[in-house]
DNA sequence: TCCTTTATGTTAAACGATTAGATTTTGTTC
DNA sequence: GAACAAAATCTAATCGTTTAACATAAAGGA
């Protein structure tokens, strides 16, 4: 049991606490002769400072608060590896508070109050424990403004979107527009979009992102091929054969998640319709079965790892007193893969 | 900034900050006037005992160190959504350290000593950070026998074998027994199977369990049948190339993850062999994909959450001095999906 | 009435570090 | 070797709790 103390230290090494304390910290100068008698003795002993003491007395604990909706949701876990990457680096420490708000409440996005209360206590645990900040990861992107009361302790919010905080989010304008882009590349001016839930922050910004394109790129308008979805693979499939059956249907669509892409493939499949042959198809997310499923969707991969090191940095920053620079969103990336073929004329 | 401290408790309350010592911890009588009235004062100011001087006083932090080998391996968070949920209840907290294991070594399983430092620089932090214990979380099951030197701290592992400390691991023997079993009811006799790396431990369990299944139904026993691969889809697709195309080639293969089942199913694919009519499938791991890819893959779902649970509640045990029980190991579920068809005879 | 419990409080010493400010040692210069 | 400055070291207060030991008042028993 670690029970030595910097007293141990400084009795063995014949010194006062102060001197054994400089020399850890680097605090004030040493003299090398007794500075490396003491590292010798802690090295010895295998001294580690207790971190308790440390904190009561710094009045920091170099330890942030992580609260995650759900960690067990897909983009949760990448999000915590970029913040550990950061955090790593900065030497400090993650305290992790999961609200399993899958489990506890299911997906209904919507219901801030339902979850008010777990996330309410979750940050009242963290303050209590003294963490320096705090990072909050949604697991399912939304508004989410001016939830909690941190006493004072600086926030950082990221998969979601807030008002007054700062947030870390990715561009997903951009996202959606890239997409279409390449479809057009590919030869594509018929281009569907099937977005998630139409009262959603990134479905709304996905959709300017689309019109945005559709105009650079003078496509063809057609406001039958804008289908408001709701993320599950149910109204990909819905939506996707009521495109399909249409008079004038689309050569490709872009679907918001990867979820109602395969919901999408499905519908395909039931008509008879050949992907990507005879229609192409863009997701989102990446996830792991889109590369699994054939054929292999083509889909935008969102920079998680890089948010989770952003938000870390920002909250760096935050703590000590500099000004947080909202610089470039993280970007979305394109992955190719077999969904999505030229067009031919 | 929660800056109140007991003192301005006491003072507002007109009493000494034992007694509100006493209130909040409920260690001694306190009439139920003061207590009252301690209590009102408590809430009006908002205070929050400072965890860092508890924990100094305490001589206990209520936090465990977790380290993860990488959060972004399927088990994991699945893993630590069972810590938490059971940490919760003991109103314990979570230190969180992730190794990062897969992007800084890769999947070289077997390279112990290469990580063997990262371990070890996490374990020296963790104790520093002064956590009352540990859990280890392995991202690939394998032996990890006295690794780490805690300084007398509990560790738990999971997901991996050790040999002297306590360790949570679901039953590899019974899971292939089941599958063998689920197989047979549904009239097939000709099963191969595809195990992992054959020096892991997993693979040894796994094929115990296949060869007590084969013994205890009586089925034909053929060496060709049981082939080596390495946890990877290609071995999947090459050793069921040489399955189906020998001369005796089996009604159903069980192959020990999902991704090598998915290689199994290209081949079957390129071989024109129907799945699941002319071939059976069954995977390990219900990963997300095997209910995406079509057909989707029957599998053998592993008991996550559980490990997480109990490996929590043991270190609870050992914490109190208290026995540990090491009672039924958790058990994996068949997952039935697509890629099994009943035998036609 | 006196003594013993019991209930309720308070005082003050830890816990293990950090850090002003005081003190001692060392080094420099004449 | 004296005088002084600079460098090295030490003393002791402090951070915010917990808790053993002690103090006091009220209640109960003889």
């Amino acid at each position: 049991m670690s029970t030595i103390s910097i007293k141990d230290i400084a009795a063995k090494a014949q010194v006062s606490t102060a001197t054994v304390s400089y020399v850890i910290n680097g605090t004030r100068n040493v003299s090398r002769k007794t500075r490396e008698r003491v590292e010798q003795v802690i090295e010895e002993m295998n001294y580690k400072p207790n971190n308790a003491a440390q904190s009561l007395k710094r009045r920091r604990t170099n330890t942030i608060g992580v609260i995650a909706e759900d960690v067990t949701v897909f983009n949760v876990p990448e999000i915590i590896d970029g913040i550990n990457d950061c955090a790593d680096r900065l030497d400090m420490h993650i305290l992790l508070t999961n609200l399993r708000l899958d489990k506890r409440i299911g997906r209904q996005f919507d219901q801030v109050d339902a979850y008010r209360k777990y996330a309410e206590d979750a940050v009242s645990e963290l303050l209590g424990k003294q963490v320096d900040g705090m990072i909050y990861i949604g697991a399912h992107p939304r508004d989410l403004t001016g939830l909690f009361d941190t006493e004072g302790k600086p926030i950082v919010y990221t998969y979601c979107y807030t008002q007054n905080d700062v947030s870390i989010q990715y561009d997903d304008e951009q996202a959606s527009f890239e997409a279409i882009s390449y479809l057009t590349n590919k030869g594509h001016s018929r281009i569907a979009i099937i977005s998630g839930a139409v009262d959603s922050m990134p479905s709304r910004l996905r959709l300017g992102g689309f019109y945005k394109a559709i105009t650079a790129f003078e496509l063809p308008f057609n406001p039958q091929w804008i289908k408001m979805g709701d993320w599950e693979a149910e109204s990909g499939y819905r939506l996707a054969k009521e495109l399909l059956e249409s008079p004038e249907p689309p050569t490709a669509i872009l679907a918001m998640n990867d979820v109602m892409a395969v919901g999408v493939m499905r519908a395909a499949k039931e008509l008879g319709i050949q992907i990507p042959d005879q229609l192409s198809i863009i997701g989102f997310d990446n996830r792991e079965f889109s590369e699994y499923v054939s054929p292999s969707i083509t889909t935008m991969d969102l920079p998680l790892h890089e948010m989770g090191y952003k938000a870390m940095e920002a909250l760096s920053h935050i703590l000590q007193g500099e000004q947080v620079e909202t610089g470039e969103k993280p970007v979305c990336k394109l992955i190719e893969r077999d969904s999505v073929a030229e067009l031919a004329n």
